[in-house]
DNA sequence: ACATTAACGTAGCAGTCGCTACAAGCATTA
DNA sequence: TAATGCTTGTAGCGACTGCTACGTTAATGT
C-alpha cells in the first residue's frame, strides 16, 4: 500500500480537474470553477495542493498521461515509414475525441512561447515524449534518419494542428491530396 | 482630409497598443495596463472604442498589417520553389525581430481553437492572407500544384513555429539537415 | 476516555477585471 | 457672452482573482 488516503484523494481531484481543463481550457482554470468541477471548494484545492501552480502542473501531467496512453493504443505492431505514420496520426488527432487535447496543447505552447516558468518545462517534456514515441514507431534505415524523421513528423503534425485550429481544416486536407 | 481628429487619435492609440501586445501578449492585455502603455486611462480607451473586443480587434489588425508589411519587404523578385521559400521564411520568422509576432500568433490560434467568436475570424483571415502570399511567391507548374504547395508551406512553417515555441528549436534545425 | 491531528466550511482579505455614472474642463458656434 | 457639444478625470460598481485566518467537526492513536 503505497498510496495514502490523501494521495488517493489528490489523484481523484486531479482527474476531475483534467476533465474540466480539457473541456474549457486553461483560460477557464481559475480556482473556484475548478473546485466546482472537482466537487469541492477552492479552500480544499489549496489544502491538497500548496499552490495553484502545483495544482495546474499535476493536472497538465495527468492530461499528458492520458494522451500518451491513448497514443500507445494506436501503436502499430511493426514500424511504419514516415508518410504512413503521419497519415495515421493526423486521422487520430483530428478525431473529435482527441481534439480537446490539441486545444490544451496549443494553449500550453502559447504560454511556453513567452517562456512562462511553469509551462515551458511541461511543454518541452511533452514534445520530447512525442519525439521518442515517433522514433520508436518509425521505420528508418539508420539512426540519423530516424531522429530526423521524428523531427519532421513532429513539425508536420504540429503544423496541421495549428492550421486546423485557426479554422483552415480544409487547407490541411488540400495539402495531403 | 479623410481622417478626423478622432480617427487620428484612435490610430495613434492602436499603435501603442500593438507595441504592448507584441511585447507582453494577449494575456497581459487588460484595460488598465493597455491604457498605461498608450499614455491614457482605461476610461479613454472605452471612449475611443465601444468595447474591449473592438479595441483588441483593431489592435490585432494593426499587428497583422505590420507583419504583412514586413513580409512584403521580403518578397523575392522572381517566384521560388517551395523548398527555397520555406528556408527563407523560416530564417525570417525565427529572427528575434519577428518572434514576438509568432508569440501573438500562437496565442491567437489557441483562442481560435476554442472557437472564440472574437478571435476565430481574425485568425482565419490572417491564415488566408498567408496562403495568398504564398501562392503569389511560389513557382509552380500549374494552379493545382500552387494551391497545394501553399498549403504545405503554411503547415510546415506553422509546425516549425509551434515546435520552437515549446523550446525545441534544435529539433527544427535537425529536421532541416 | 482523552488528546492530538487531519479534514473541511465560512468568511473575508487585497487586488484586478470590464465598464459606467457624473461632473468638470474645453472649444466652437450662435 | 452664452450656450452647446466634444473631451477627459475621478470615483466607483459588482464580479472575479489567488489565497488565508479562524473555527468546527471527524478520525485517529494512546
Amino acid at each position: 500500500m503505497k498510496l495514502s488516503k490523501t494521495d488517493e484523494r489528490r489523484s481523484a481531484i486531479v482527474d476531475r480537474l483534467a476533465d474540466h481543463v480539457l473541456a474549457h481550457g486553461l483560460v477557464a482554470a481559475s480556482l473556484r470553477p475548478l473546485a466546482k468541477a472537482a466537487g469541492t471548494s477552492d479552500r480544499m484545492l489549496l489544502y491538497y495542493f500548496s499552490d495553484k501552480s502545483e495544482l495546474l502542473a499535476a493536472t497538465l501531467q495527468r492530461i499528458a498521461e492520458r494522451m500518451t496512453g491513448a497514443m500507445v493504443e494506436q501503436v502499430s505492431p511493426e514500424p511504419l515509414p514516415i508518410e504512413a505514420l503521419q497519415k495515421r496520426l493526423a486521422a487520430m488527432l483530428f478525431d473529435d475525441r482527441f481534439w480537446p487535447y490539441m486545444c490544451v496543447w496549443i494553449e500550453l505552447a502559447s504560454r511556453a512561447a513567452r517562456r512562462d516558468p511553469l509551462y515551458t518545462p511541461i511543454a518541452a517534456a511533452i514534445g520530447q515524449g512525442f519525439l521518442a514515441w515517433g522514433e520508436a514507431q518509425l521505420a528508418a534505415e539508420n539512426e540519423e534518419v530516424r531522429t530526423r524523421d521524428a523531427a519532421k513528423l513532429l513539425i508536420a503534425i504540429e503544423g496541421m494542428v495549428l492550421v486546423r485550429a485557426i479554422g483552415l481544416g480544409e487547407t490541411v486536407e488540400r495539402s495531403l491530396s
